[in-house]
DNA sequence: TCAATATTGGACAAGATAGTCTTATTCTAG
DNA sequence: CTAGAATAAGACTATCTTGTCCAATATTGA
């Protein structure tokens, strides 16, 4: 029903809100999702496109949430990677139907408005305070903070792009 | 969202049902539709194998329907072609998780289920009751009734074909 | 400036879905 | 019994999604 991207895009955005504000590299991102590497890095692209992440290249880089925990519907996840085409005209073009849909189409639409509904209303944060014993995806040790360095917070960053530039939608 | 399949396994249905307990045949099926004849062909023949429809082979033969529309739900149709898939099991098998979803996983799941509520809520009487001035489909005039019979009622079936021998679900 | 790190982007392969076509098979009518 | 009507079934093509790989580019730190 929701493709693969989809899935995975949402792993990957819970993935990086729960070590929110600090950044994730794509291995990392990958390995703790249990999503193939190569793939990851093209739906993590996805987001970046769509300013849900914010990606910083070279040494130290990696990805970011680019809006607040807070901010962030799950449905913006989802349409950022593949839209929810709701239906707004007559899918066989029908003159007699005009823009009013008929009534298979207005069940199918008001089917797709309910999924828009359930993803639209929880917020990241709602899904990293909901922690009920398990954390969200994994409970991984990322290579960075386990191989490189023991400090819980990277250093600063030059560039600071500690705070979430967009406070909400785009 | 929804794939094609399961569009022209709703539009066929309701195709149907509106001229219910009459057969009808691929070809106007298809055109009344909108859909391309052979993979109509196809999408009938997922649903005859669902148990969905009966089809009856040989001059004047068709496809009918085999359950009441006031019995048969969307969301039957849509489980016979393309079945929505409930989570029920951590996607990532994680131990931590065991038989308990994550809180990711649970709205995504939260989100299936409003879909099997929006569609299993809906059967195909409701739609046809529901024509608020324009046919569900389209108006347009099957080949069998304009061009080789002007009867409204096909000449009875010699096997008798023509009550709903499931009267619910399977 | 050099080297290491990490994303970017495009080419490529495999698999699933969508759509087409042709040949059987089954049934009715005469 | 035969001819015609209609579905059944399978092979086949095309397109989209999923997944892989590799070279190019950007950034940091020394």
């Amino acid at each position: 029903m929701f493709s693969q991207t989809v899935e995975y895009a949402l792993r990957a955005v819970v993935f990086l809100a729960h070590r929110s504000p600090n950044p994730g590299i794509c291995e990392d991102i990958a390995l703790g999702t249990k999503v193939p590497r190569p793939y990851m890095a093209k739906v993590l692209q996805g987001l970046v496109k769509a300013k849900i992440l914010h990606s910083q290249r070279g040494l130290g880089g990696g990805v970011t949430l680019n809006i607040e925990p807070a901010n962030l519907t799950l449905l913006q996840v989802v349409n950022a990677v593949d839209p929810i085409k709701r239906i707004t005209r007559c899918p066989l073009d029908l003159a007699s139907h005009g823009v009013k849909l008929c009534p298979l189409h207005r069940r199918v639409d008001s089917a797709l408005a309910s999924i828009e509904q359930a993803f639209g209303s929880t917020t990241l944060a709602e899904i990293l305070s909901e922690t009920g014993g398990s954390i969200p995806l994994c409970d991984f040790s990322p290579k960075r903070f386990t191989l490189n360095q023991v400090t819980a917070v990277p250093p600063e960053r030059k560039k600071g792009r500690q705070s979430f530039p967009n406070s909400g939608k785009d």
